[in-house]
DNA sequence: ATGGTGACGCGTT
DNA sequence: TAACGCGCCACCA
């Protein structure tokens, strides 16, 4: 995930002025993305909603209805929203402003799991800062406004399993094998009772999905259910993949 | 040992 | 306010 989008999701921490939100100018268009053509708002600020295409006219209806208004058709994206919707690095400024703390603070978290690589419900919770609200994730993703550009398709299940996505489970699958996860390996893993892999050369735990842990010689990986037992093991938590402690 | 069920939990509407 | 949800874990058969 590129900085710009960090910092982004990092600016938005501060509320914005309560009477923002009725006078941003809005726009909308469509774009291709990795996702087959998708309904994009915009606003000043940068993107506010992607959502599958044909959303136009709904979305159009419901902005009347809240700020009186029309929506304006636009011709292009602000500068690096495209090559991000259809998978490439970009620069996506996005527009969270109505949305509230604890939602940014998940998606703020999600944005930072590498393309190619998973993280589990109850991380994301635990980086936002509220380690039990695990279902709350689930919520907040279920309704994430820049699905893409916030890339809740790598939140899964943590016992391996994909879970839910709000363009349908294969296409979270077809999304994450796009990017190169080891998909197929996680899944033996997990029927195996292993959720997490540790070297004995380097004495870290990793997710099987870190770029540390595909890393790590067979001879010297060894598989554990539970981060605990790695560290009753022996060994520390991964400071890039952050398992939980 | 694997799969189903319920209590639990939390932010939001 | 009570009910809801892209979850999680202990417990059970």
């Amino acid at each position: 995930m590129n900085d710009s989008l960090l910092s982004a999701l990092a600016g938005l921490a501060a509320p914005a002025p309560a009477t923002l939100p009725g006078r941003v100018f809005t726009g909308w268009t469509s774009a291709p993305s990795r996702l087959g053509d998708v309904f994009v708002a915009v606003t000043a600020h940068g993107v506010q909603f992607v959502r599958p295409a044909g959303s136009a006219d709904e979305f159009a209806a419901a902005y009347r209805d809240r700020f009186d208004r029309p929506l304006r058709r636009l011709d292009r994206l602000p500068a690096g929203v495209g090559p991000a919707l259809r998978g490439r690095a970009g620069r996506p400024p996005l527009d969270l402003h109505a949305l509230s703390d604890f939602e940014r603070d998940v998606l703020a978290a999600t944005a930072r799991i590498p393309a190619g690589q998973t993280r589990p419900y109850g991380w994301v919770a635990r980086e936002a800062g509220r380690p039990r609200a695990v279902r709350a994730v689930g919520t907040v993703l279920a309704r994430n406004p820049v699905p893409l550009l916030v890339p809740c398709h790598r939140v899964v299940r943590a016992d391996g399993a994909a879970g839910d996505y709000m363009f349908g489970p294969a296409r979270k699958d077809a999304l994450l094998r796009d990017e190169g996860a080891n998909l197929d390996e996680v899944a033996a893993l997990a029927r195996g009772g292993v959720h997490y892999l540790a070297s004995d050369t380097t004495g870290i735990v990793c997710f099987p999905t870190c770029r540390d842990a595909r890393r790590i010689t067979p001879a010297h990986r060894h598989g554990f259910p539970t981060v605990a037992a790695a560290v009753a093991a022996g060994y520390r938590p991964c400071r890039t993949c952050r398992p939980a402690a």
